[in-house]
DNA sequence: CTGTGTGCAAAGCTTTTGCACTACT
DNA sequence: AGTAGTGCAAAAGCTTTGCACACAG
């Protein structure tokens, strides 16, 4: 197997293009691309972070294409942007409704399964508005 | 009054100077101007648009000075960082404790006054640390 | 051959850093 | 004069834009 060859099966190939396609996002190289290597797990990653594993499986992509593509998964709902950290953004793989802990400390982010919020249909909103959605990150340091 | 006399009256200022000492804030001119636009009321604001509120009141303070106060600031507790949008953080002259409705159309953010989460209480933390802060928001757009 | 849509270098934001300078001791 | 700490220009980091190019019809 040589340097160029990407550790990837044709079988998460077809299935991922599958996945694009129906999702409606035209499967180009670098979409596949990035989807097999971001879709392949439940994960929260930053753009940053998924170029350097991108590169890591034979990938180079830039990152102006990480970037679009991301945004063009999260407009199609393949994936999640999260609102975590003022620095960076961050996408979650599970597009299900839960809510994060996110550990200033260390970076390190994890899910908490979505509980009973019904206290928030008490909240007014504001006139001619309607619910987008409701994020709840518990914000924790080490001990 | 000339251009460069800032609308405020010195009680303003020496309650500031005031403020700003007992939270452990050295009272600079740069520090006192900014202290005095951002705490004058209750407010959400970015560094940029607290930036030309200052320009406006007459002050000429660079953007780091402003960033590096506003950190100083928050250091201290007189106001709370949000994160509420990955391009910018807004900063909360409201330190008690509440939570956010954020309007994606137009930037608007309001409160919400803090309501029960006591079902935070059977979520389980990771081994070694603690609640450092809860925040909800309500993303919602316009119908 | 035409038009729609993509990939990426370069530009545009936001935020941080490093150092000259100030203000106390 | 020494020292601790500030203000800001410049640097760094994250994200978007604009245009050359590729691909489908």
């Amino acid at each position: 197997m040589n340097r160029h060859t990407p550790h990837v099966s044709l079988v998460d190939q077809e299935q991922i293009v599958t996945r694009l396609t129906e999702a409606g996002v035209y499967p180009t190289s670098q979409r596949v691309a990035i989807a097999q290597v971001l879709l392949s797990k439940p994960q929260h990653v930053t753009a940053d972070r998924l170029q350097e594993m991108l590169y890591l499986s034979g990938f180079k992509i830039s990152k102006a294409t990480v970037y679009n593509s991301l945004k063009c998964f999260v407009e199609k709902g393949l994936i999640n942007e999260l609102v975590i950290d003022n620095q960076r953004a961050f996408y979650d793989t599970n597009t299900s409704h839960h809510h994060h802990i996110y550990n200033l400390d260390t970076g390190e982010l994890s899910d908490i399964d979505s509980f009973n919020l019904s206290m928030l249909q008490s909240v007014e909103l504001p006139q001619g508005t309607e619910i987008d959605s409701v994020d709840l990150v518990l914000r924790v340091r080490n001990t």
